[in-house]
DNA sequence: CGCTTTTGACCTGCGC
DNA sequence: GCGCAGGTCAAAAGCG
């Protein structure tokens, strides 16, 4: 019975009191569940019951302002100079009368009424803030070139981004005629669902659709499971139904962050979008020679393709944004802390599970495994973990897996880790039967890294911590950046030496075989490892989420503040 | 009263 | 075939 940590909090409190902020580590998993929606709109509204907290907050304003993505901490100061900059200048310009100082500058006693007698005095602390300003200056001047390289990283990276989606366009639709010539009996709503050049990878897990992992992503599940989702549906229409709810979910305005970066995508190239991954595993897994049975089997592992998040919280659960309901607990072998099993309960037969689990060497480290992916339209908090789970998991398994053979031998998986720039923050590991992409958020490479408290991430970020930003926003940036990751990099895996040539070692084009999954996972292992942009992605990640792209976990008025914090800056 | 959590039983897959 | 471990179910209990 060890509900909420030990702790108690009155509902009602956390009804009428939304302002209280909310690290991503819930302390009350029982109340996120209804309000988390709240509490993400609410997020920086200032009010809180925790002054950590709050000073978090308020430190990653004082940074996003900056809109700066990398050296944080050089940053920071200068944010806080420019406020100086403006104040000292309109002292000097006088507009401001220090008589009428309102106590800011208590310690110059002598102000006011005998200035014949600070006049040296004066004369000096000027000389000094003339200094100081020119100072203060050329670091802003500095700061705003700065802001401007980064800008145009952010530029470049886009380019790339989008040159990586056409490449990747025409590497599908080569392997698609080709999958088409090996398989002249596609029947005709199979290949309705390739038409047009569409993706033929079999993506099923990846996609955040409704129908794939609602539907045709249960039938590994005992059939107690299938008495107990409410699927009105029928089984035989999951092509159609993956197709048309995918579509519905597409053209829905509610879905924001990667929706758009998808439609960017179909705007490009139109068969690289999350939709294609589901539209297209059909016909790939029934082009299967052995029917429904490699399918079903092939759905069955691919489902369990997994994305674990291990971070430091003294909180029972983590939270994300959705609404779960525990459904199991046992104890795991090998770990004394039990694990727990939670559905999404959002929405009536949503696949989605996450298991948590406390690490067993270190009780601090809270380890959530998410499995499936949402079935329904998500809040903007829920799309973050979403996001971030979706993209990682899209990173591990991306790649053109012209068969699930790769997938189904466990043989295949071998694992592998992923040596980021800065530290194991992510890593794949294939073990089986679960691919599972492990986003270790617990090390702190940044000797200098701000101390969060324990209910908030510890963010190994390459080029230093951006300490200002608030662990909310952290699924976000991981999701964003593997999401581009997963384009930079797992995507060009028609062979194993696609993602080197991406990286900037150009290879001898070589007919894509079909890919086993080590080869894919290598392939995002070489990619992501030799990739510096996967730092970029990061930064750009980080510099869109900053620069007032929220993607709706800040309400209009927090956005606004930020727009108007990052415009006073560069002005 | 309805929802959530707990918890023992059950199912399934895998290794021996 | 058996045992083990992971995962799930569902009745009972708890809670607001």
């Amino acid at each position: 019975m060890d509900r909420n940590g030990g702790l108690t909090i009155d509902s009602s409190s956390l009804r009428f009191f939304p302002t209280k902020p909310k690290s991503f580590f819930s302390t009350q998993p029982k109340w996120n569940q209804t309000h988390e929606l709240m509490d993400t709109n609410d997020r920086f509204s200032g009010v809180g019951f925790s002054p950590k907290k709050r000073v978090d907050e308020m430190d990653f304003f004082a940074v996003k302002k900056t809109a700066r993505v990398q050296e944080f901490d050089d940053v920071k100061a200068p944010t806080t100079s420019v406020c100086n900059v403006k104040k000292e200048d309109l002292i000097e310009e006088g507009r401001v009368n220090s008589n009428v100082n309102t106590g800011l500058h208590l310690l110059t006693a002598n102000t006011g009424s005998d200035q014949s007698m600070v006049d040296d005095g004066i004369s000096s602390e000027e000389k000094g803030k003339k200094s100081e300003l020119s100072k203060l200056q050329a670091e802003l001047f500095q700061i705003n070139e700065e802001n401007q390289r980064l800008k145009g990283l952010l530029r470049e990276v886009s380019n790339n981004y989008n040159s990586l989606q056409m490449h990747l366009y025409t590497l599908m639709q080569q392997q698609n005629q080709k999958i088409e010539e090996h398989q002249p009996h596609q029947s005709t709503d199979e290949k309705k669902q390739g038409v047009g050049g569409e993706l033929i990878v079999p993506r099923q897990f990846m996609d955040l659709g409704p129908a794939a992992t609602g539907e045709t992503d249960e039938p590994s599940q005992s059939t107690s499971e299938g008495r107990s989702q409410e699927h009105s549906g029928s089984p035989h229409n999951n092509v159609e139904v993956v197709s048309k709810d995918l579509n519905l979910r597409n053209s829905n305005g509610e879905i924001v962050p990667y929706d758009q970066e998808r439609l960017n995508v179909k705007e490009g190239s139109p068969d690289q979008t999350s939709q294609d991954w589901t539209s297209n595993k059909v016909p790939k897994l029934t082009n299967s020679k052995n029917g429904a049975t490699d399918q079903s089997a092939a759905e069955a592992t691919m489902r369990k393709a997994r994305v674990s998040v291990r971070a430091r919280s003294e909180a029972p659960m983590i939270t994300d944004g959705c609404q779960w309901r525990k459904y199991g607990q046992k104890m795991a072998k090998g770990n004394p802390c039990p694990r727990a099993y939670y559905r999404c309960t959002m929405a009536a037969g949503c696949p989605v599970r996450k298991q948590v689990q406390r690490c067993a060497e270190d009780r601090s480290i809270l380890i959530t495994t998410y499995e499936g992916n949402h079935n329904h339209p998500l809040p903007p908090a829920a799309m973050a973990m979403a996001s971030t789970t979706s993209a990682a998991a899209s990173m591990l398994l991306s790649g053109s897996m012209s068969s699930a053979e790769g997938l189904m031998n466990p043989n295949f998986l071998a694992r592998t880790i992923l040596p980021c720039s800065s530290s194991n923050m992510a890593t794949i590991s294939a073990s089986a039967p679960f691919p599972t992409v492990t986003l270790d958020l617990t090390h702190s490479p940044n000797p200098l890294q701000f101390q969060r408290p324990q209910t908030q991430f510890q963010v190994p970020f390459p080029n230093g911590a951006p300490q200002g930003i608030p662990s909310q926003m952290l699924p976000q940036i991981f999701g964003q950046a593997l999401f581009n990751q997963s384009k930079f990099s797992g995507l060009q895996t028609s062979s194993n030496t696609e993602a080197t040539q991406f990286m900037g070692h150009p290879q001898p084009q070589l007919p894509p075989p079909p890919p086993s999954f080590t080869d894919t996972v290598s392939a995002a292992t070489a990619a992501i490892t030799a990739d510096p942009n996967f730092t970029a992605a990061l930064a750009a990640a980080i510099s869109s989420i900053i620069s007032g792209a929220q993607t709706g976990n800040t309400n209009h008025q927090q956005q606004q503040q930020q727009q108007q914090q990052q415009q006073k800056f560069q002005n």
